[in-house]
DNA sequence: CTTGCTTACGAGACTCGTAATAATT
DNA sequence: AATTATTACGAGTCTCGTAAGCAAG
């Protein structure tokens, strides 16, 4: 037996059983693949797959409890190089990250860029995607790191540590009717236009839920996944947006806008939705590189 | 990286950083295994071991990290073998218990003969120690299972599982002047020579906790690690015993000797020592063979 | 008839053991 | 002087890639 079987197998069943997909994505030859793996059934006594003659089918009983040994296997040979960097070389490699629009583009910059200093020689690459998609990537090893608000926590196959709070804020622009009143309501909110996030997105159930519970119905005319698109669409007034307060600051409005009557505000509702937790999650059991750490404890706050 | 290299690691370590010893027990060639963890480290770019000139003296932090990961490694592949095999071969194998001597001779019998029915082609290796040596046998893997008392349940790198609940008894000759009393005290206890385990052994920490906790000194004037030794000297009438009730049985004493005045009897005490709870141990995170869980749930009740 | 797994075979790499060397205790 | 690790080197093994064969959709 020798680890070289192990990520054949690995690599095989993640390419849905097609040995020449894996042997491709191996950089070797489907041949030796197809050997690998039948001198590990044979070394093992049992057969890991199915065959329809020549076609792999679906795994075995055996073959599945023989997976789920390997995975953790070759985790932790990746942990034995991980600490080994830790140790001999802490400063550079590699660090893939995955997250939300929101969080690649309002809350990562700071603690980026505060990363890129601690450690200039680590290549940073971002990846964007759903909750959903975040999370499988960082089960295939596509990604170290994912960075999301929902899916994130309850997931058995990953470890996650919480990151921070925030809530969601309203905004619109100055000529809108809601910006004459001292204090809106959710009721008030219901009446008008709204734009927010995709349901799969930042907190989006937390705003469909406050709207149940007060038994409104709100009129969401347009859905998006990304924080700037809801306020692009805000400024050309379709309507009133809720976006995380992440992604608006007054300050950066009065920058950004020549015009005043462009400038949205924020306005006056008492976080009429419920708290979102950002949290962070990677591989159960995977140790983390020492920059991994640094940039996660730079988020928290 | 191969698996050849992290088992010569982990034996080298367990010879106490000795290659000729390691290479010995792994039936190689001394320089075959210096060379292979002299790679190991070149390829993890990390010393293992702090040498002194040619000695290896001690490990490094980073070894010590690499360690603890590469026994977790090699104690999966172990369990790969070990769930192919309880797919494919699950009645043969070996099972190497380590107990201390009550459980071999008196609670271990039975389990096993039930065991060597349902599963004629295993072979059983039984070893017998005391409780902190069994905890060590599992450690080194020498045993698979290890069943005791005392120590068992609280090793962080042990898997317990617990078995069922026994108490002392008392045992004299019929002869003894306490055997005229209808109901014996602890005080009337602590004024005859007893007999009894030594005292890591058998619970021995109860009997001591309760004649301390009446403010008595018991005369102890014989301890052994072994329940039949310590019945011979009752019979040879050098005290009064206190074994475990698995090692006693009145029916048992009419049946081995012939003379009525031989014949240990139990003395009418109110179980005075607490409760002692027997414990099967393995290594963490280890899997079963089905024969395994067979001899465990066998000894359940 | 295309896709995809298996068998056959040979060149190159690698493993591992012996012998010699060097450094501690 | 004895013990123990490292270096050198070569025989045997093993890995892996190419080419050919063959089964299934």
């Amino acid at each position: 037996m020798n680890l070289q079987q192990l990520r054949y197998l690995r690599e095989t069943v993640r390419r849905d059983l097609n040995l020449t997909a894996a042997a491709l994505a191996l950089h070797t030859s489907q041949p030796g693949l197809s050997k690998a793996i039948r001198e590990l059934e044979d070394e093992l006594g049992i057969t890991i797959f199915v065959r329809h003659g020549k076609r792999l089918t679906h795994l075995t009983d055996a073959g599945r409890d023989v997976l789920a040994i390997v995975e953790r296997i070759l985790l932790e040979i990746d942990n034995l190089k991980r600490s080994s960097m830790n140790w001999h070389d802490a400063q550079t490699g590699e660090l893939r990250i995955a997250a939300t629009h929101t969080q690649a583009r309002y809350s990562l910059p700071p603690a980026i860029a505060r990363l890129r200093t601690q450690y200039p020689e680590v290549t940073v690459r971002l990846h964007q995607g759903s909750p959903t998609q975040i999370v499988e990537m960082i089960r295939s090893g596509q990604v170290d790191l994912g960075i999301a608000t929902e899916a994130i926590g309850q997931q058995a196959d990953l470890d996650s540590e919480d990151l921070f709070c925030w809530y969601h804020c309203v905004i619109a622009l100055p000529s809108h009717p809601l910006c004459q009143l001292a204090e809106v309501s959710l009721e008030a909110l219901a009446e008008h236009d709204l734009i927010t996030y995709d349901p799969q997105f930042a907190g989006r159930g937390h705003i469909d839920r406050a709207f149940n519970e007060h038994r409104l119905k709100p009129r969401i005319v347009l859905e998006a996944t990304d924080s700037d698109v809801i306020k692009t669409y805000v400024r050309l007034g379709l309507g009133v947006g809720i976006v995380s307060e992440l992604a608006f600051s007054e300050d950066d409005e009065a920058e950004g806008s020549t015009m005043a009557t462009d400038r949205l505000v924020r306005l006056p509702i008492d976080r009429p939705f419920a708290r979102n937790l950002t949290r962070v999650a990677f591989l159960h059991g995977r140790i983390l590189r020492r920059y991994e750490q640094a940039l996660i404890d730079a988020m928290k706050h």
